[in-house]
RNA sequence: GGAGGGAUGGCCGAGUGGACGAAGGCGGUGGUCUUGAAAACCACUGUGGCGUUUCACGUCACCGGGGGUUCGAAUCCCUCUCCCUCCGCCA
């Protein structure tokens, strides 16, 4: 979410950034909340001056009716003052009486509670106008609200200003390119081979983007995810984390992927929660409403998760093998820190995932993201990819974003300075360390042999009992 | 699934519908005292919105969330959520 006095004190500059990335219904929604927002300040002087005489009518009024220390014509006359003012609107003047008393005047218990119910009569309207502005207020709050969770983060401005994915920056690649002389097999035929990819009985049980891995597949992967762990864990001093893979709505905006992508994650009817897109929705959401102190900071986390997906089917796209399912596996890396810190973790995080590529021994680039192709939570954003040498393609095997205070403010998560100072929002990044299923086909096909067999990476081997290739049972 | 009990500031814990943003204690910060420390004593010590003449002041809101009653609600009513205890079931 977007800081309102940014967009309220810059809002030339905020649309600026937000024509960046293409989002023209973005556009519109600021001049709606510039409007929400002044129309907003505009009641809210009123009833909180309104409140104001409220709060100390209501002592004064409520005190005066059962003051036994003033005769009862003193009280009386007060009473009437305070009517006749209150009748014209005039609220200081009616402050002021309760200053000035006026003199006696002649009346009984009777008169007194008449005029006394008279006063509650006139009060009565005064709150009866508060109520109503208050409303309005908040309505204009809910309106304004839903307009800020549907904007964008704003690109920062190292990120290159472009419109589609076409014009990402692709950099060198690194690692060697695999030579084969033998025409390499994509994974969705090398695997069925195998008989470590089992796509019909996997359909059958889930349907249509179900899988089942079987065998030394199933192994593989598990091999694969806990080198990833322990490179994690052991290696970069993230804690690991296991978590609740069904989630409240709250967490779904907390992280960002409501309202925006609300058609795109699997609703749990009975328990009114949504299947994980992604672990970074648990991650990002654990501290929400909280305050860490920042001495914490920063704070590193690692989960291994399935992660579930509607995935729209596009027709004849990534429809053959596993690289676009409903359900697959990630290791996400997660992590909370300082502002001034963001950018050189984001650095530091991509970096961290190219070197779980190269570990693996399989050829893999980094794709600097242009403005159009950001999404809808980071200020810069990098993927890596794998090269996958048989369906031919480069496949994004991580995704690395700097959300700076953006899902922070969605899901209240401040620190407090170690100087004392005011608490602010945190800095929130994820990226993925690795995508399983993508980094599964490069490791086949990759290390595909003439024979349809495929060696096992070496520092995989440890985790496989010592296990060098995988060929049909 | 059944029965009951709770939710108040960083923490513990009071709170008869009006002097309550909220007693008291703990913790924290500053000070007095002291050669130093402890103890004791004194002062300060929540978050957010809005405004202004913006390291300040004013004002409003916040006692789990939402709604209601009332001139006025931490306090009364309704409702939701969460937590706890006991029973049942269960990997």
């Amino acid at each position: 979410m977007l800081d309102i006095k940014l967009i309220r004190e810059k809002p030339d500059w905020v649309k600026a950034q937000i024509e960046k990335l293409g989002d023209t219904r973005a556009l519109e929604r600021i001049d709606e909340i510039l409007t929400l927002d002044q129309k907003r300040r505009e009641l809210l002087q009123e009833v909180e001056g309104l409140k104001s005489y409220r709060n100390r009518l209501s002592k004064a009024t409520g005190r005066l009716r059962g003051d036994k220390r003033m005769a009862v014509g003193e009280r009386m006359a007060i009473a009437h003052a305070v009517l006749s003012a209150l009748q014209s609107g005039d609220y200081d003047q009616a402050l002021a009486v309760f200053e000035n008393p006026p003199p006696a005047q002649d009346t009984d218990d009777a008169g007194f509670q008449d005029t006394m119910n008279n006063v509650f009569a006139r009060m009565k309207d005064l709150s009866d106008r508060i109520g109503m502005i208050d409303q309005q207020v908040a309505d204009i709050d809910a309106h304004r609200q839903e307009h800020l969770l549907w904007l964008p983060n704003l690109p920062h401005e190292s990120v290159p200003v472009a419109a589609s994915e076409e014009d990402n920056r692709i950099h060198e690649p690194h690692g060697e390119m695999p030579h084969f002389d033998f025409e390499p097999q994509p994974h969705w035929d090398l695997g069925p081979a195998l008989g470590i990819i089992d796509f019909e009985r996997g359909v059958k049980l889930g349907g249509t983007r179900f899988y089942i891995l079987a065998g030394m597949g199933a192994r593989l992967q598990r091999a694969l995810i806990n080198f990833l762990l322990d490179e994690l864990i052991v290696g970069h001093g993230f804690q690991e984390m296991y978590v609740p893979l069904m989630v409240r709505e709250e967490a779904m905006y907390g992280s960002g992927q409501f309202p925006k992508f609300a058609d795109v994650s699997y609703r749990v009817e009975e328990a009114e929660t949504y299947m994980l897109p992604t672990a970074e929705v648990a991650i990002a959401n654990m501290l929400a409403g909280e305050v860490v102190d920042e001495g914490q900071l920063p704070l590193a986390y690692v989960a291994h998760t399935p992660c579930f997906r509607k995935e729209k089917m596009s027709a004849g796209r990534d429809v053959r093998g596993i690289k676009r399912v409903h359900q697959f596996e990630k290791v996400e890396m997660f992590r909370f820190t300082r502002p001034e810190e963001s950018y050189a973790t984001l650095e530091e995080m991509t970096a961290i995932a190219e070197g779980l590529c190269a570990k693996l021994g399989i050829p893999y680039r980094r794709v600097e993201i242009v403005t159009g192709d950001l999404g809808f939570t980071a200020t810069k954003k990098y993927d890596v990819e794998m090269w996958a040498p048989g369906c031919q393609e480069w496949l994004e095997v991580s995704s690395c974003s700097n959300t700076e205070d953006f899902q922070a403010r969605r899901a209240n998560i401040k620190y407090k300075p170690a100087d004392g100072g005011a608490t602010r929002f945190l800095h929130m990044l994820n990226g993925s360390g690795l995508g399983i299923p993508r980094t599964l086909i490069a490791i086949m096909e990759n290390y595909q042999t003439v024979d349809g067999w495929i060696r096992v990476p070496e520092v995989l081997q440890p985790y496989l009992g010592g296990i060098e290739v995988i060929e049909p049972r």
